[in-house]
DNA sequence: ATACGTCGCTACACAAAGTGTAGCGAAGGG
DNA sequence: CCCTTCGCTACACTTTGTGTAGCGACGTAT
């Protein structure tokens, strides 16, 4: 592990905020965590480090050039870092990890409801 | 409020799962979640239920086309839904929110955090 | 009743984001 | 030296999201 990697320099700050251009923290991170793949990764990541292409295996094989570009949103947010282990979370990234724990029973729980409930047919009805 | 829509029958399940395929129920809400102004929805009906057109103003007028197509999917998802009082967060889409609560005050940290961090320069040294 | 204003929602041409395949240079191991 | 794996990039293609306009269905007031 541990190659030096070959993009000489850059460093640029590229992690502008797209969706909500207010620049409150929580827009902020609203908007990157609502990326694609970037919850996936971080979820992924969260009880070990992973290789580059481990990380892409557990991510049904996305695109590597999208899994590079959140990797470095992710960097540069300072939720994940690249190691000797290959890419892991920061202590940051561990913080929010936490956050996003409840998420796995909350998940199970919805799936049960949504499933007995079965298509409750949307439309607005109302009458 | 309240007038009867006028999309006459669909109720199809649009809400394929895209990224993961595995079904799993936790990859399922991840992928959900990870969708652009989903998160950020949902974080807009907070506290209280909005017209379709105040929700669009206060996610920076994002498109109505992707607005709908969001709000359709949290329909499905049974995290929200379509009242007398626009659209809110139904029971399920508390519950969520709840678990999304502290990730304001965590945003805050993270900001003061990357300021003081001030772009860490991510590029691999290691050396 | 007819002219507003707003509701939820749709159409459509354009731009941006993500996909998939191939492959790079750099390191390690035989 | 060859072979493998590493992190990462190029590029043509598809999908997703944007922006503007506008629909029909109400309410409300003129």
């Amino acid at each position: 592990m541990a190659r030096q990697p070959n993009h000489p320099g850059r460093g640029g700050r590229t992690t502008a905020v797209r969706g909500s251009r207010t620049g409150r923290p929580i827009m902020v991170l609203l908007d990157l965590l609502g990326r694609r793949w970037t919850l996936r990764i971080v979820w992924e990541l969260r009880d070990a480090a992973l290789t580059s292409r481990a990380l892409r295996a557990a991510c049904n094989e996305a695109s590597p050039t999208i899994m590079q570009t959140r990797l470095t949103e992710l960097r540069d947010a300072g939720f994940v870092e690249l190691t000797e282990a290959g890419y892991g979370l920061t202590p940051q990234g561990r913080d929010l990890m936490q956050l996003f724990m409840p998420l796995h029973h909350f998940a199970e729980r919805w799936d049960r409801a949504r499933r007995d409930a079965g298509a409750p047919d949307r439309r607005k009805t109302l009458a």
